[in-house]
RNA sequence: GCCUCCUUAGCUCAGUUGGAUAGAGCAGCGGUCUUCUAAACCGCGGGUCGCAGGUUCGAAUCCUGCAGGAGGUACCA
């Protein structure tokens, strides 16, 4: 039976399951196995059974039912498993040598324990990194390049085809800028790369400048707005100049990738879809969804109105506040809220009313009648495919993508690893698609996730990559120089092993929280950049992961004895420290699964976490290749090479699950360092 | 104004989807390297789980309200 193989650990929990079940005939295993979990306490056994639940399925009511099956379900004898009852809890203990047999063995034997074929046939599409052309690749663009590569490791791990796709932004007005850009201080940028400075870099500079040209001077973006319609209508000199920022921001892109280990197996960008965005229009037009908007003047008109409506009652509330402040009958506390509310308020009148005049300024004099196209949605808003002018929008073309993506590769899920900010932009069209009754609307999913907090390109405190990963290799560097090192090295390997582990650091810091949760690197009470939190070696990071790997292999170098569950004696691993880490690798599968469920790397990163302190904490405590037995262990017969061979079996085992789950976070793995 | 998300130790964060005495790392203090890598290990201190109600045998977890913070809010991607 492959499948008795394949879940030895969770046998033990079908068996419990099936054991407590078989006890009352109105239960089945189904009913009690969900109910199984590990204890809080690990002196309280290996798995737990919380009673209430079963109580109400049998009838029986409160606390005295619970306490009543607890003590039925301590009463049930199990092969290999210790019940006991605690209030109204029961606490099932296996026996230490069937637990260890059965999760080394089950580690051991499969060429991957954390994978599984639940995903086989299944294809998964994974929308990430998907920088802008002509733009340096800094922290924030690292975010998605780390989530969707670590998610599409997991999505592998469970049999899935993963289908990565870098949706680079290769199209738009921005191209316009560059051209304008280019075609005024060319020889100056030319210089510049000839010079040496990366030529992204060159780029950037020049489109920052061009920029900030246009907001003094309306006709410099009137040319960008000129150069892209050329672009749009394949004129010769544009195609070229776009060409060339493609092709260079792209070699850039794949130094980028290289050095992070990630890669896609589509580069599809916007331009790809420029010539399939009119069936996109049809198709809607064919379903009569779309409709005409407000002009461009209604819409102004609209804002302006309800910016005043917002206005109005800030002044209102502002001055029931001041009034209800001149009562002679409030308390302390009272006052102290109306303080602070009238003083938000007196912030937000005039902030209000700079608004309204900006709207004000920005309704134009004519109405030119021109009506753009597109959805209206269930809550009322209303998503724009089709500009007054006839263009297209993002919405648009991520629909049309969406379409290309669904009839090519026909995946059960689309995932999009873009920031949280875009959510509103997400769910619109994944309402669209929904609305055209396309069975693959329910696979779209936006995996949002926080930003870097503490930096902003405006302020020039923008990170970029290159940046921090020298600084993270530098860091790793002076820290292995002041290590205390018990292997050698030569110059090159630890310039490579540097870079691994400033890699590592920076990419676990990434990974290590819910990926909606904002990263604030400000300093607790100034300005810039908090790196030492960054690229920490020490705790909860990728150095101490690599750290727990490196110490492992370095144990398995030395050991000249067989590997393998046949050599071992499994109720040897009976000490505190073993028991924990043969839980903790018990976890694994599950963890993988859930990691997947959540699209959760963190996931990942905690458990693994977990597992290495539990493996220092085992290596700390226990010798293993020149291990000698107790007293009583002597007394019992043991020898040494049994002990060894056993304690190097647990080793090899926790090293592999370190190993695959740093894979799957895209972390390298050292055997030294 | 409306919508979404966040709030747990001094700091950064977990918390097995409603279970038992809420846990890690950093920072602080004190111990461990003649023994397989001390980027490690062991110990100590540190909590009104933002506030107030509600549901439940049981709430950090679910519901409602409030406060504070982040983001979004019609033709930029």
């Amino acid at each position: 039976m492959p499948n008795e193989e394949r879940r030895r650990m969770e046998g033990f929990l079908d068996a419990i399951a099936a054991g407590v079940a078989a006890l009352f005939p109105e239960l089945e295993a189904a009913d009690v196995r969900p109910l199984l979990q590990t204890p809080s306490q690990p002196e309280r056994g290996d798995v737990s059974l919380p009673c209430f639940p079963l109580a109400a399925k049998l009838g029986k009511k409160g606390k005295q039912g619970a306490l009543e099956v607890a003590e039925a379900v301590a009463a049930a004898s199990l092969d290999g498993v210790e019940a006991e009852a605690a209030g109204p809890f029961v606490n099932f203990r296996i026996a230490p040598d069937r637990l260890a047999e059965a999760v080394l063995r089950e580690v051991w034997q499969r060429p991957r324990y954390g994978a599984s074929d639940e995903g086989r046939g299944k294809t998964v599409v994974i929308d990430f990194s998907s920088p802008n052309i002509a733009k340096p690749f800094h922290l924030g663009h690292l975010r998605s390049t780390v989530i969707g590569w670590s998610l599409g490791q997991i999505f592998r791990a469970l049999g899935y085809r993963v289908v990565g796709v870098n949706h680079l932004g290769d199209w738009g007005t921005q191209f316009g800028f560059m051209i304008a850009a280019w075609k005024r201080w060319q020889d100056e940028a030319k210089q510049r790369v000839a010079q040496g400075e990366s030529e992204i870099e060159v780029f950037a500079k020049l489109y920052a400048r061009i920029n900030s040209l246009a907001e003094e001077d309306p006709a410099v973006r009137e040319e960008a707005q000129r150069w892209f319609k050329k672009l749009e209508d394949a004129d010769p000199e544009a195609q070229e100049l776009w060409t060339y920022f493609v092709e260079r921001s792209k070699r850039e892109f794949a130094r980028i990738y290289e050095l992070l280990g990630v890669s896609h197996e589509s580069d599809a960008g916007e331009a790809f879809y420029n010539d399939k965005m009119q069936a996109t229009v049809e198709r809607l037009r064919a379903s009569g969804l779309l409709v005409e908007g407000e002009t461009k003047k209604e819409t102004a008109e609209r804002k302006l109105r309800e910016a005043r409506e917002r206005l109005a009652s800030a002044r209102e509330k502002l001055a029931a506040a001041e009034g209800e402040l001149a009562r002679e009958d409030l308390s302390a506390k009272q006052r102290k809220k109306l303080d602070k509310r009238i003083e938000k308020l007196r912030a937000e009148v005039p902030r209000l009313a700079a608004q309204v005049e900006k709207l004000a300024a920005w309704v134009p004099a004519e109405d030119d009648g021109e009506r753009p196209w597109g959805v209206r949605l269930d809550d009322g808003r209303f998503a724009i495919l089709l500009k007054a002018d006839g263009g297209t929008t993002y919405t648009t073309r991520d629909l049309t993508a969406a379409y290309y993506r669904a009839e090519t590769y026909s995946p059960e899920q689309i995932l999009y690893v873009v920031g949280s900010a875009q959510r509103d932009h997400f769910e619109p069209w994944f309402e669209i698609v929904r609305k055209l009754g396309e069975p693959w609307a329910e696979g779209l999913r936006h995996v949002g996730f926080g930003k870097y907090l503490g930096m902003s390109t405006r302020k020039g405190t923008a990170v970029f990559l290159d940046e921090v990963l020298e600084k993270a290799r530098q860091k790793a560097r002076e820290a292995a120089a002041q290590a205390t090192k018990k292997v050698e090295l030569s110059p090159e390997e630890t310039e490579r092993v540097a870079r691994a582990i400033g890699t590592g650091a920076v990419k676990f810091f990434d990974l290590k929280n819910e990926r909606i949760k904002d990263i604030d690197l400000g300093r607790p009470g100034g300005e810039g950049i908090d790196w030492e939190r960054l690229l920490d070696l020490k705790g909860d990071t990728g150095p101490y992961l690599q750290f727990a790997y490196a110490r492992l292999a370095g144990i398995l170098r030395r050991w000249e004895g067989p590997v393998s569950p046949e050599a071992a004696d499994f109720s040897l691993l009976s000490e505190l420290e073993s028991r924990a880490l043969l839980r903790a690798l018990a976890e694994f599968p599950a963890r993988v699964r859930q990691a997947a469920r959540d699209y959760e790397p963190s996931v990942i990163a905690r458990y693994v976490i977990d597992l290495a302190q539990k493996t220092h904490a085992f290596v700390h405590h226990h010798r293993v290749i020149d291990a000698e037995p107790t007293e009583e262990q002597k007394a019992a017969g043991v020898r040494p090479e049994t002990l060894r061979a056993t304690r190097v079996l647990l080793v090899r085992c926790a090293q592999k699950v370190i190993g695959e789950a740093l894979d799957l976070l895209g972390i390298e793995a050292l055997e030294q360092m």
